[in-house]
DNA sequence: AAACACGTTGGTAACGTTGTCAACCGCTAG
DNA sequence: CTAGCGGTTGACAACGTTACCAACGTGTTT
């Protein structure tokens, strides 16, 4: 089966088949006008050979190879896998394949993977978030196929975005709380804000309180990433202030969970003593008692679209650039607040 | 910039540096033996121009590329990315790449998937679990790189595994449940016990209870995904059949999670009425109350192992083939049980 | 009967890089 | 003074595929 252990080539089957190496070349991938006699020859041959198609050569002579690279900052959260996981299905029945990298919040990791995938000559390129450094948006520039941003929509659209808004997040939970009747109220974010969408809707957040005539009273930025355990500790920070708060915003659902817990073990009552809220609108979420007030965002539906939108440029589809399309947030009215 | 609106090659390097092409290779892809001054030269000229790599054509060249093949069922479950984590963080510092693919379950997709991902010359493949079609083994068998099974331990090698062991995980949980003096036990599963390491683990724990004497009594397996409220489901499936169970083995942490929530939404005391034990250790289950009864199991360590394994081989450590490595899982005792 | 269109097949030349071998340089050892 | 050696550079030919153009046969139109 192996001849001369090399992989079998377009010219093995070509050979044995008895066509020309174009005439192989054709059936395999699939191209119009074959007679089914050269097919049938062709097939049996690659058949018999196991030839293996060899993409690379392929994407060598052509332009861009089908590989889309996708650029997220972790796995271990449980919102990037989500949009993966949407991406992925998206170009599920198309011949373009995933691949990931990852910054873990990294400022400068972004430009770096981004610069050694496009080494590989991607047929697309999806990251995260609206704000990119200057030589990765010159990269980005230089670059002809669909550049789609996921997560955010609010702001400057290199290509494509798809994404939600974290003005309306920030002034949603803002308002939410003010009607409720929350008036000392208090932030916790993690990662040191790294990405830049906590920042926007923080101060978006805190905008809208300010609007209300109910300025934030303090916030927590914790350097540490996001966890049940951060969030715990973020609220533990700001009770040790002693500002008689009576709601507290947490960057997501972790952090808000954490802090939930944290109350519960710690007997603090909530909403009694003091309210939560979290982003994100994890399942969990609704699940457990009480129920967490919280932001659900659609993370699969923006991979999904992501996905497409790359997916339909590769394909032909003109779209055109400088499109940015927002999805639709829900506020999830829990029983923490 | 652009020279006639093509990518920069090396050959337009080379003429703007006033050197060959092959120097200008070597340049690049930093070779030994440069003088200072041919270094310098080709180093100004990509600059200037903009040079980027094109690793397509080098790996044409050359044999294989440098991606990796990730196949794993799906994103959307809190396992695989974690796994994921670990693979690209083993990979960090090389120039190896991670592409991924997921099967979602389907029985049939991992060997499309990998057919696809073997067109693009992978340097190795990482895949879940250690049973594939006879196909894809017949692949696999012809593939010259690193090929690494994650998850589970115990069974036939391909070439090189990380993982836990599926009987050990039984036979812990059984252990636990008979030493607390439950009798009357029952299991839920879901996904139609795909993949077959659930099954695996069944099955052991199914063993160890007859061994000890007290055989399960029922079992539920699920078609649908895991998730919370598949746990709740599976659960009032158990409790409608009215056989006086008092401790119930849940396939992973989301399901038995989804069934402590029902319980508690029902007013079912736990473990009172009903003791609940679950498989993964996800952080979750150690914040509420009660704490859940788990196995602890060391995913990221997966991931990261199974990379380092894949990325050692590919630089050339010439490692034994069919190793299989085993990692600790820890039995979590919780407050369910 | 000639001209033409169309479906089908093949030959040739790329695509951008790197492995191999050869050539050259300056230097040291004999 | 020459042979030889290591460090450095270059020419050439691949790697496996596909774009492009040419050529063929068959059937249809004028």
């Amino acid at each position: 089966m192996d001849h001369g252990g090399r992989k079998p080539t377009l010219k093995d089957v070509a050979a044995l088949g008895g066509v020309s190496v174009i005439s192989a070349s054709r059936v395999m991938r699939g191209a119009p006008n074959i007679s089914p006699a050269l097919r049938a020859k062709v097939e049996k041959a690659a058949e018999t050979i196991g030839y293996q198609r060899n993409r690379i050569a392929g994407s060598l002579r052509g332009q861009a190879t089908e590989l889309i690279a996708v650029i997220v900052p972790s796995m271990s959260n449980h919102v990037f896998p989500q949009i993966v996981d949407g991406i992925d299905d998206a170009l599920k029945g198309s011949q373009l394949r995933l691949v990931l990298g990852m910054t873990k919040y990294e400022d400068t990791s972004e430009e770096a993977i981004l610069r050694d995938m496009l080494t590989w000559n991607p047929a697309g390129v999806i990251l995260s978030g609206l704000e990119h450094s200057r030589q990765t948006e010159e990269m980005l520039a230089h670059f002809a196929g669909p550049i789609v941003e996921v997560m955010d929509c609010d702001g400057d659209v290199i290509d494509k975005a798809v994404g939600v808004s974290m003005e309306e997040a920030g002034q949603l939970i803002a308002r939410h709380l003010v009607e409720r009747g929350y008036k000392r109220i208090a932030y916790v974010g993690a990662w040191g804000e790294r990405p830049k969408r906590s920042l926007k809707r923080r101060l978006s957040f805190e905008a809208e309180l300010a609007r209300l005539g109910c300025p934030i009273i303090t916030s927590v930025i914790l350097d540490e990433a996001s966890s049940l355990e951060s969030g715990a500790e973020g609220l533990r920070q700001l009770l040790a202030r002693n500002l008689d708060l009576d709601a507290v915003f947490f960057a997501n659902d972790d952090l808000a969970l954490g802090a939930l817990f944290y109350c519960q073990a710690q007997n603090i009552s909530v909403p009694g003593q003091i309210a939560l809220a979290g982003y994100n609108g994890l399942e969990m979420c609704q699940s457990i008692s009480p129920r967490l007030t919280t932001i659900s965002t659609p993370r699969y539906e923006m991979g999904r679209l992501a996905g497409d939108l790359a997916r339909k440029q590769i394909e032909g589809d003109t779209a055109p650039r400088q499109q940015s399309i927002r999805l639709e947030m829900k506020l999830i009215e829990g029983e923490t607040t």
